[in-house]
DNA sequence: ATTCGACGTTGAAACGATTCACGCACCCTA
DNA sequence: TAGGGTGCGTGAATCGTTTCAACGTCGAAT
């Protein structure tokens, strides 16, 4: 009776369980699922049966402690949330699947504590490699997993070492187009919605910002109002913007918001404020999500390869795996581009 | 020389080999591990300080080999890139988190092929349990996953059986909220991009609208004009579009779409044809996901309580967990709320 | 008739962590 | 001083799979 109508399996029926009841050897039963053709139909068709009957289902950790290893890498990326990296993630996936490797993947937050957790945790699952858009500090612990065995590569970022592979955009060059076409449209007083310094694609786009104003002739330190967030999605660009409305000074004619979830929030609230775009705030955003261009204020944004990004990325970590010691680490730089719209360019 | 300087590691190091350096057995290093407060001083920190020199690291496979089970469930949605399931996705987070449970997160993609896949695949891993927002005819799966002794709760879908929990919005209804709507703005000729039939939020957001036209005292066989698209995002919606404004007959005044995502492109597609929004063409979408209210019309849509719906699906599971046999079996369905907005109401 | 290879199958060793009954040393108490 | 705890540590068994040397059997070649 137990056996017919348990409700709930006692215990997960084994290949020990099969081999028995097709009446062979354990052996046989793994060459069955794994070699199929090294065994003759009648005892195939047996073993078959019995799997089917007890509705065998292999135990993935039993197969990965003998094989060592498994067609698995990780991917850690700032916010799952975020249009951008959910593009990315879909080349990774791409060129991955070409390889029947999986993927798993997590976001840290951009906070650096679940970054290290994540890594730590695929590192025990035996991942053969990463993917990581890192936060400020976790080289080290990256340079010592790769040291350990684990292939690294790093994803819109570039690499600061020689011997790790990167793929990034130019966040430098973005940053300064943003505020060239900005100070173009005679701006002079720009506000800069920014993420921390903890993460390197918000220090690349400040160094760009910086160099735009500086080779226009302008004075960072006038010309420039930054804005620090805590977290780059639109609650961020909200507060950005409150933060912003609500200081002294003269109110800036211009911003600059580190990506377009930001942008977005930053819109938002410069909505409730009663700010009208782009006449008394003009706004360029960052990344080129599907809805920049459907905006009420259709959304200047800087445009990056995201799909291309992942699919490299994923391609550098399999060649160097297949490649091993001849592999020539590289840091791959995809260029951005500008797209205007509205909510910077009138004319538009 | 080969020990010190190593580039790469010729083997994961075990807890035989931190055994071994701190002059211990196996067991006080797992006890060190697992129970340091059984250990004495000295020895844990001559365990602690093998670790570190050998940068072991867990092998999860081995570990979860013998514990039989791990703290992780597995969840799969239809849309990854969909707001609305990333959201529904950070609730589940959130009550997983409170047991320290992790997620293993998959996206289908609408395929149930892929569905299947993943389902196996986390059954092989040992998940406790899963989540899942079904495709047609997964049913038996999953009935079948949980004699096997893994939980199961449908997500944003009503079970079809007693003894399976799921967690929905009343889709039914939201469909009705909808065309109501459009119905009492006037609207006597509908469309409707819809989903193919095997995902049930297309069937039931089908009858809600069947179910409003009836009640207005249309019929839906005139006033409706059925697009079925193949994946539920921006391309989908576009497509939808295209297809409708080439058909032959009486164009429609009024469109709702299955999702804002779809409704996003059909927006785009409706633009490029100079329709203009909601003169000529009022639009409602569904999801109310965060950029909705920012688009050039801001969009209509049905609002649903994403992160409460991801929220209570974790609950559930592991609460089914926990109480055994004892646990009652139910299906929570929360409300839908229509949020009216330019896109189909001139007047806001 | 013997040898040989091919084929199919076997059974035990290994993977790395956890667990648990047991042993040892030590101290406290009667 | 014997008896009984207590606190630490040990080491073998165990989880389920894969792998591989070894074995029997059969047919073909010599």
């Amino acid at each position: 009776m137990s056996t017919t109508t348990r409700g709930r399996a006692d215990r997960r029926p084994s290949i020990t369980d099969v081999a028995k009841r097709a009446g062979v050897s354990v052996g046989t039963v793994s060459n069955v699922l794994n070699r199929p053709d090294q065994v003759s139909d009648t005892t195939r068709d047996r073993v078959l049966v019995a799997i089917e009957e007890l509705q065998f289902v292999r135990n993935a950790s039993a197969r990965q402690l003998r094989a060592g290893t498994i067609q698995t890498v990780g991917a850690i990326v700032l916010d799952i949330a975020n249009p951008f990296f959910t593009e990315v993630a879909r080349g990774v996936e791409d060129r991955l699947a070409a390889d029947e490797y999986t993927l798993m993947l997590s976001s840290s937050d951009e906070d650096p504590e679940r970054e290290a957790r994540y890594l730590r945790l695929f590192e025990e699952h035996g991942v053969q490699g990463v993917m990581v858009t890192p936060s400020a500090g976790s080289l080290d612990a990256l340079i010592a997993l790769r040291d350990r065995g684990i292939d690294v590569v790093l994803l819109d970022t570039t690499s600061p070492v020689d011997d790790i592979s990167s793929v990034a955009v130019d966040d430098v060059r973005g940053g300064a187009l943003a505020v060239e076409h900005l100070v173009s449209l005679g701006h002079t007083r720009i506000a800069f919605i920014n993420g921390p310094q903890t993460i390197k694609q918000c220090v690349d786009r400040r160094e760009g910002v910086i160099a735009a104003l500086t080779g226009a002739g302008l004075d960072p330190a006038a010309a420039l109002v930054e804005v620090t967030i805590g977290s780059l999605n639109a609650e961020g660009g909200e507060d950005g913007v409150n933060r912003l409305l609500a200081a002294d000074g003269a109110r800036p004619t211009a911003m600059f918001c580190v990506n377009d979830l930001t942008a977005l929030g930053a819109l938002r609230a410069l909505r409730a404020h009663g700010v009208s775009i782009p006449d008394e705030m003009a706004v360029v955003g960052y990344d080129d999500v599907v809805f920049a261009s459907m905006l009420t204020v259709p959304l200047t944004s800087v445009r990056q390869p995201t799909h291309q990004l992942g699919w490299t990325a994923a391609d550098l970590l399999l060649r160097q795996r297949s490649e091993g010691a001849s592999f020539q680490h590289q840091r791959v730089q995809f260029q951005p581009e500008l797209v205007i719209r509205g909510s910077s360019d009138p004319s538009t």
